[in-house]
DNA sequence: ATATAATAGACCGACGGTCGGTCTAATGCT
DNA sequence: AGCATTAGACCGACCGTCGGTCTATTATAT
């Protein structure tokens, strides 16, 4: 193969834009340091020589993912426009219209990182997701609680919870996914928003909200993001 | 290797019981094949001729897990002599009596399987015990909803959050496990305790009863479970 | 006797990872 | 400027391991 050289941080960068664009095609099992290295145009050598293993690798990855998605809701969560409740609402809100405005996209990852032998793969996001977004909930947590918003005995402690609870969604979006390509749409949309809706009912339980006051759902979201046209 | 015969009930069972011991000693990964046939005494023929695959080994280990285990917690959720909240707290206190009784095996157990690399490992069972929980939590909110003790707008979708939110003991468990093997046992058992409470605390949000209504910790849990003699 | 289930274990291909070595570009030296 | 030295990016043949397959053989049931 011809030898070409490039800058480290232009190289390790296309190496994990490659195994983002395979792991995200076929599976983390199902992708092969050979595939990955064909596709970025490398040897093997070349590889281990930028990491240490193929789980390296991926954790290099879900590091990446993990920090560019949370600066994009980083902003909202600090929004000193608002007070606690409006972040979180904001939060919900601008997520949602993320994931419409890339739903083509999404759709197809999620369809895939979201199957059951996948597991690794989106365990090793999301872990690094929430180490990342933890201190950030706590702190709004925390902030609601001293405004007098929310009710929150241990920021910490409940902004865990709350992580861990949205997690629902991985099953939840997997049935929709699996629904609305098996052609009923309306059903999947309505699975979808009801499930968002009792998860935004859960959240004000636990902040001590009346319920209701949290919207974890826009209307009309489901169908905007399973029937978005490619 | 001598030729042994016996009822496939039997050679399955045992594959499984050696597969058992394995996978909760090494992992899953770490756990290949050979050394699955080398302690049960048996060919490789055999073998895949009980399991499709490794993979298949491991749904029905899972799968005869999670019946073990609810098998057990099942009549806690059934007891007719209490109300719902009575049966929850059972729940808790039962699950919790369970843990400390198998303590030395069951921390050995939970510090393997619990380890991020063995996440498909722990997913597998997690996701097995969930299948056969969710319908018997689902039953017991509506009961509890109709009875009045609850207000639980939909029971699937809240018993389907609160098996999610338990999940947070994975970390949990596995971070104070640490702790007491590193020597500080107070400061483990006390964090375990006191997210337990807090879990408590989210539950009664979660089922609009009052702060303290559910007693997710037994006074003293942390220390009996984390220190008992092996 | 014959079919079928159970068992054995040699064998296979694919995979992650290693290793000795090559090539290039920057740096130091005269 | 011109040459030597060096760091490290890069190559690809090779290796051990592992899950899984295949054929042969033995036990059991009818």
């Amino acid at each position: 193969m011809a030898r070409v050289i490039k800058s480290p941080e232009v190289r390790s960068a296309e190496l994990l834009d490659c195994a983002q664009r395979l792991f995200f095609q076929r599976g983390y099992d199902d992708t092969t340091v050979n595939d990955i290295i064909r596709e970025a145009g490398l040897s093997k050598g070349a590889f281990y020589h930028y990491f240490a293993s193929k789980e390296a690798l991926l954790e290099a990855l879900a590091a990446r993912i993990a920090r560019e998605s949370l600066t994009e809701l980083e902003p909202m969560l600090e929004d000193p426009s608002l007070d606690a409740v409006g972040r979180l609402n904001t939060l919900f809100s601008g997520s949602q219209r993320l994931n419409v405005e890339l739903a083509p996209q999404l759709r197809k990852t999620f369809a895939v990182v979201f199957r059951p032998e996948n597991v690794v793969l989106f365990h090793r996001i999301d872990e690094a997701a929430r180490e990342l977004a933890l201190p950030m909930i706590a702190r709004l947590l925390r902030k609601g609680s001293e405004e007098g918003a929310f009710e929150v005995p241990d920021p910490i402690a409940f902004a865990d919870m709350l992580l861990q609870i949205r997690l629902i969604f991985r099953d939840v979006m997997h049935r929709a996914l699996r629904q609305a390509e098996g052609g009923d749409l309306e059903e999947a949309a309505h699975l979808l928003e009801e499930r968002l809706r009792i998860y935004g009912i859960a959240v004000d339980r636990l902040l001590k909200l009346p319920d209701g006051t949290i919207e974890a759902v826009e209307p009309g979201f489901g169908r905007a993001f399973l029937g978005a046209q490619s």
